[in-house]
DNA sequence: TCAATATTTGGTGTCATTGCAATTTTTAAG
DNA sequence: CTTAAAAATTGCAATGACACCAAATATTGA
């Protein structure tokens, strides 16, 4: 047998684990983070709790495994940006483009507001996230550094991958804040357009024009 | 009796939360912060289990206790720029006098490593660091709505917090992980403020200008 | 010295997380 | 189809943070 076809073993395993996250998902939005078990939780999806322990290290990764594959978002920004765009550009325009697409990726989405409720009452999912912004920072800051070949010691591309990450974190959070408030993400897409525009407004030249790719 | 004496209770509460705090601190820098158990630190320090809660609602804060009162210091910074002053030559100048002071509130003290790398190995501290960060931004949020009298709804004042924020955050971040590198603090210092020169460098005007107090 | 008040403590329980050994399932080979 | 190795599941026991409560002690002002 050989690597293309999918044992029986994998295709249980993918379904297992994608049981388990939905089962400990819906019990999270019903009555809140902290108020749910692993045991509980073990009992609804019909396994042990040692199961559970087997596909997701932490009582956190069973409520944040959709929000995996953000990590390098920023990056592949960057990396992708035209010719004759600079990093910040591109992040800018990217981002334009998943708010007006009122994408899920930034938080927008009917029903989002339930997420955000059950985040906002447990400060082990705070702390999650923030250890996930972390890694997208330091993914962003190896991105630009490799992109706008500075000399090692040159705290310039660290210093821009920073205010780039913050623009991607203070869009999500004011995303995230509105949503949570209980506005349609229509609304909220409108609103964020402009704060784009507001944030872009702010950033100072050097940002913007850094790691530019030469055109044509 | 009035307010100004204090009782001998007072007193040694006062005594025995200083001596379990210094206590854990010195287990955990000792030791690392997972491998040291509350049940430890309570036999080290003479007392029970039950007393150490009473005193530090959980254990990260037998560690941070120390680092209290830097919530409202970015706001501080702000509230008491000089006449002709925008926040962010209040921030920049009172940072610099800070890493010039080799300050230990900016992390620049012989010895600091060894607190940094406690913090490096416990997930846990972490979280409560960016806990605390995200105090302190909100603190500053709401500091520059009041200062700058700009309307409600306006973002601008949220967008320089973030901002001011990030320079702060930046430069901490910058002399943490020199200091767990082992550099020296005078060194660090140095380095510390040319890095300050990049990121004002690196700031937008509106930023650099916002909330200016009228000179004279 | 007394009674009100605050502090400490021991006991008990919940829950996340881990380690381990026994058991069952799946797979590949014969 | 049988079978032995590999992988997954499970039960069981233990650790440690943290909450709750009632009994025991200490401190205070009167």
């Amino acid at each position: 047998m050989g690597a293309m076809a999918e044992g029986l073993r994998e295709r249980k395993k993918r379904q297992t684990r994608q049981h388990l996250s939905d089962v400990a998902t819906g019990l999270f939005l019903e009555r809140g983070f902290d108020a749910v078990t692993i045991a509980e939780i073990a009992r609804a999806a019909d396994v042990s709790v040692n199961t559970v322990y087997n596909y997701f290290p932490t009582k956190e990764d069973l409520f944040l495994d959709r929000s995996r594959g953000i990590v390098d978002r920023l990056s592949r920004y960057v990396r992708g940006r035209d010719r004759g765009e600079s990093a910040a550009d591109a992040v800018l325009r990217e981002l334009r483009i998943q708010v007006e697409g009122v994408s899920p990726t930034v938080g927008l989405m009917e029903g989002y507001e339930r997420f955000m409720r059950v985040i906002e009452g447990a400060d082990g999912l705070k702390a999650r996230l923030w250890h996930v912004q972390q890694e997208v920072l330091q993914h962003l800051e190896s991105t630009l550094q490799e992109e706008s070949g500075a000399e090692p010691g040159d705290p310039t591309p660290v210093l821009v991958a920073g205010q780039l990450h913050w623009v991607h974190s203070t869009l999500t959070a004011y995303i995230g804040r509105e949503m949570a408030a209980g506005r349609g993400a229509a609304e909220v897409s409108r609103d964020a357009l402009v704060l784009l525009d507001d944030i872009e407004d702010l950033l100072g030249e050097k940002v913007l024009n850094y790691a530019r790719r030469a055109a044509e």
